[in-house]
Parts: structure tokens; sequence; C-alpha cells
DNA sequence: ACAAACTGACTGACCGGACGGTATTTATAA
DNA sequence: TTATAAATACCGTCCGGTCAGTCAGTTTGT
């Protein structure tokens, strides 16, 4: 059941041709030889483009699950608003300085926007769990949509929040997740 | 000083074939047939590709621009906040259910991200105005990404709020952006 | 033990189509 | 006539995907 690591190799290759060049250059040569190998390897291994696209998405939707999952259990039960905290804090966690995630999300937009279907259900599990949470809702989705401009700002560098401001920002967003903490 | 109307045709085609189609299929042919004209038609307007994307942002950002001062006249004077809470209103003005605004931008991000300088300028002048308006800055910047996150999710389709979830958002985000409203 | 048969991983050449851009030609208006 | 506006034909390039084949290793038959 163990997947070949030269396949997360590949992954990280593309991430990084996204990263550096620019979705619009997400070739399957590149990656390939961002990676050290021949396309026809890289079609080995992904049957289409768009299949290595919506592999990009699920790892890294599934390193945000674990992250979460990982903050919530650091999280002390019974305050409502538990579980928005520990996303608020699982993203601070990982969108550090080295890498914009997501680059996925920019290859399945540039490419098929189709591929974007993966998100959407992965999106309605989270709603979900957010919105039982026990946090006011207008409060959650200000919270909710702020992450979400932060991510998407530094996903495509557009003057997103980092350093002290940053901090500021995030320590706000969690009194915002925590029932009466003053604002 | 009269533009062509058959340019702003033109714009309006390549908007609707990114909406409709995804910024994948947006082809010089592409354009050309949803405006009705031929391939060399949108190449006499635009010496290339990279030039209409341009065009496509910055009349994009010129309509956010003009919507913000529209509703900055409404705003009454003399209270902090008053540029922040007229932007808030421009946005909620302008996307509606009918069009998503910004496809120039995906675009740029999907063929050439050195385009997105023109939107880097942009935006660092309406940071300033909006840092300028007396907010506290931790809720200007709640406001202001909260703001991004609902115009990204909208643009390209993952779960923006709507109606009356969407008002009730955006009043919330109001109240925040006038001093002494209770939260 | 040892070779034959087979498998999985990978290569590199190639094809067909799409697309950006150019050059040339034609229609229209002043 | 001349300038503008647009159509048509065409070129070169790039890229996704196919395919035949190589080669190391592993299994199998004897």
């Amino acid at each position: 059941m163990r997947k070949p690591e030269k396949l997360d190799e590949l992954l990280i290759a593309a991430h990084n041709v996204v990263m550096r060049d620019g979705v619009a250059r997400l070739t399957l040569e590149l990656v390939a030889r961002e990676a050290g190998v021949s396309k026809g390897a890289v079609l080995y291994y992904f049957p289409t483009k768009n299949a290595l696209i919506g592999e990009m998405l699920k790892t890294h939707l599934e390193r945000n699950r674990q992250q979460w999952m990982a903050c919530l259990a650091e999280e002390p039960e019974g305050v409502p608003g538990r579980v928005t905290r520990a996303w608020i804090r699982s993203v601070r966690a990982l969108s550090g300085v080295k890498a914009h995630e997501g680059a996925g999300m920019l290859a399945a937009i540039a490419n098929d926007p189709a591929l974007l279907s993966i998100i959407h259900e992965r999106i309605a599990v989270w709603k979900k769990e957010l919105e039982d949470d026990g946090l006011p809702p207008e409060r959650l989705q200000v919270i909710r949509y702020a992450m979400d401009g932060i991510k998407f700002c530094e996903l495509m560098g557009m003057d997103a929040p980092c350093g002290a401001s940053r901090d500021q920002l995030i320590d706000y967003l969690l009194k915002m997740a925590t029932p009466g903490a003053s604002l």
C-alpha cells in the first residue's frame, strides 16, 4: 500500500515549477526536467496532465486536513469555536514564508476548472464542521472569508499580510473565534 | 479621445469567454468568434494577447474605482471609516448575481503573472487610502481580507456567500467599519 | 545453479493539433 | 485616392499524448 516515492517527487517538482515559473509554464516536460526524469516517466505515473493536477490538489487538501486535526487535538475541549480556532491555527502553521501552497489550485483554474470539484466537495465538509462549532454565524463568516482572503493573497502575491501585522491579524481572528473575548 | 466602441465589445467578449468556457479557453480566435469578428480584427485592436488581458485588467480596476467613488459620495463625512465603508458598499454593488468580475485577473494569472503588476500598483494606492481612514488596524485588516476572500470565492465559484447570508455578512463588515457600533 | 521468460520503470522520438502572431489582401469611408 | 478597418491565409512553435523499445531486476523452469 506504500505509494511509490517517485510519485511524490513528481508532485513536488510540479509544485516547484508552478511557484518558480508560473502556472502557465506547468508543462509535462518542465515537470520532468525539474524531477530529473523524462517526460515519458511523468506520463507513466500520471495518465494525463489533469491527473497530475488532480493529485496535486488532493495532497494539498490532505496536508491541510492533517494539520487541522493536529491543531484540534491541542485545543481544549468544551469551549465553542474550538474547531474554528484549530482551523485558524492550522492555516497559520502551514502557510509560512517559504512556500505558497495551492499551486494545484492555480493549475486547476488555469487548465480545467472542472478539477475544482475536488475542492468543492471538501469545502462542503469543512463548512459543515465549522457551522456546527457554536459560533455566531456572522462572525464565523467573517473569519472564514478573511482566512480565505489571506490564503488567496498569499497564493498570488497580492499584498498578503506578513510579519507582525500578520500575527496581529490572526490573533484578532482567534479572538473573534473565542466567545466572550473582548474585541 | 473617444475610445472605439469595438474595443469595448472585444473586452466584453473576452470576459464572456473566460466566464463561460474557463480561462484556459481564452484564445484570440474564441474572443473573435464571441464578438462576431475575425481573429485579425482582434489583433488589429490589441497587438498581443497580453495587451488584451492588460486592458481587461485596467477596465476592471477602473470600474471598481468609479463605483467606489460613487459610494464615497453618498457616505456622510466626518465619521472615521468612511472610505472603508464606501469600499465595502462598492463591492456589494458591483459583484451581483449576473457576472463575476475579475476575468482579467484570472487571465493574467494563467497567462503571465507579470501582468499582475498593474494590480499591485493599484492595491498599494487603495491600501494607503484605507489605512488613512481612521479605523483600528486589526479591524481594517479583517475587513479587507474578508472582502478579498468574498471576491476570490466569487471569482472561482468556491462557495461564495449569497442571498440573505451574504447581506448579513456585509452588514456585519459595515458595522465593523463603523466606530462605536456594537458587534 | 543458471538461463530463459517475464515484468516494471523509464526513455526518446515522434505526431497532430492548437495557438500566437505575421503578411497579404480586400472592403469601406472620407 | 488614400487611410482606416477588417478578413483570410499562413507560419512556426509549443505541448499533450502515443508508442516502440531499452534495460535492470525478478521469477520460473529445469
